[in-house]
DNA sequence: GTCTATAAGATGATAGAC
DNA sequence: GTCTATCATCTTATAGAC
């Protein structure tokens, strides 16, 4: 079942530099505060509000508050998961697709910080409804896509062989996510910057070699 | 101003193998809802449901659905920080403080899972309260206890001189406390298990040595 | 210590005027 | 595309009986 309600015609989310829709105004405006305050937290009088309208006005441009966080989604995921899906059918060895899969998490932070946030927070509550099971889905799917890097690596020794592939993919999960309640995007450290350093600590350790 | 809320004249969380108290069952039954479902989305008909009594019942033993999280995070927090502060007047050196700091973390995850959860996804809504205020006293308090940690280690020579030291501390801090949500006590791997492969790979990392 | 009954306000959503 | 007006339901909390 697709996630889109697009009486319009099909128009996406905002790419390029198009003026963003009215329809598109309010679902920006939507995530940030679903992100901010979580899903069950925003009131429709909330986003109203903050678009400068009545709540019942929303019902004009969307059949519920579930359609509005449905649309931020999934348009966000079908992006993401293109770009794991290049990494794995890519030439590249282990190590370089390991990095290639955190510098484009870390970036997906810096693009879309409401929507990484929305997941992280609420998508357990949401998958709870059929309308969502694609969240699911999609979990899974990155926990394959960490999963297949983290044994190739190990396969191809560039990884340790003693490492607990289901913790190792934890902890790099967990760590890349979580960041998105701290990270700004363009205040403190640039999103490529925070990578590399991740990147050196998850492979090398924090500890001096052969201390 | 103390968290308390003891018309009983002090009782404390449930310690040692007592009968817990009427108050003690229900704030454990509340702080399991608080933590499944988020503090705002946990009605006090929820919580008086799984106790078996109407909502109304409960305003007998509690003020006020804000007193019982009160008193559920107060009373976790000053067992968790006492243990930090015991780690750092000991004579250790600093990998060893590094190590127990993290070991004593995941043990507060097995035995408070709900606490920290609670403390990890409502921290900030509830921050927003005076009555709140000493949540984030106790963030500072935890962050000035890993960056007193991780600057003895680099000073030492035992930690990478070219660490960023904030970041790597959101690094640590992040990792660990997000376990709470996929940890489950008594399932799957132990928390010191769990702690021994952090550890190891927050030390050394997860590259093969001099690859 | 729990129940009955209820207040006062917030919530998601709808129907129809402009 | 937005507003007026409103509904049915749910929410925290209270007062007093048992």
């Amino acid at each position: 079942m697709p996630a889109a309600n697009t009486p319009d015609g099909g128009s996406k989310a905002t790419k390029g530099g198009e003026t963003p829709t009215r329809r598109e105004q309010l679902l920006t405006i939507a995530a940030r505060l679903f992100a901010d305050k979580g899903f069950r937290n925003t009131t429709v009088r909330d986003i109203a509000d903050e678009a400068g309208i009545l709540s019942g006005s929303l019902y004009h441009h969307f059949d519920s508050k579930e359609s509005m966080v449905d649309e931020i989604l999934s348009t966000f995921q079908e992006e993401l998961f293109g770009q794991y899906d290049e990494i794995l059918a890519s030439g590249d060895d282990a190590r370089t697709k390991l990095e290639r899969a955190v510098r484009v998490s870390f970036e997906a932070i810096d693009r879309y910080p409401s929507e990484v946030a929305i997941f992280q927070n609420d998508a357990d509550y949401l998958g709870t409804f059929e309308r969502f099971g694609y969240l699911a889905d999609r979990n899974m799917q990155s926990r394959q896509v960490w999963i297949t890097l983290i044994e190739e690596g190990v396969r191809t020794g560039v990884l340790r062989a003693d490492l607990d592939v289901t913790l190792t993919y934890r902890f790099i999960r967990d760590t890349i996510w979580v960041a998105v309640r701290w990270y700004r995007p363009g205040r403190g450290l640039s999103h490529t910057d925070i990578a590399d350093q991740y990147v050196r600590i998850l492979l090398d350790g924090i500890a001096v070699s052969g201390g």
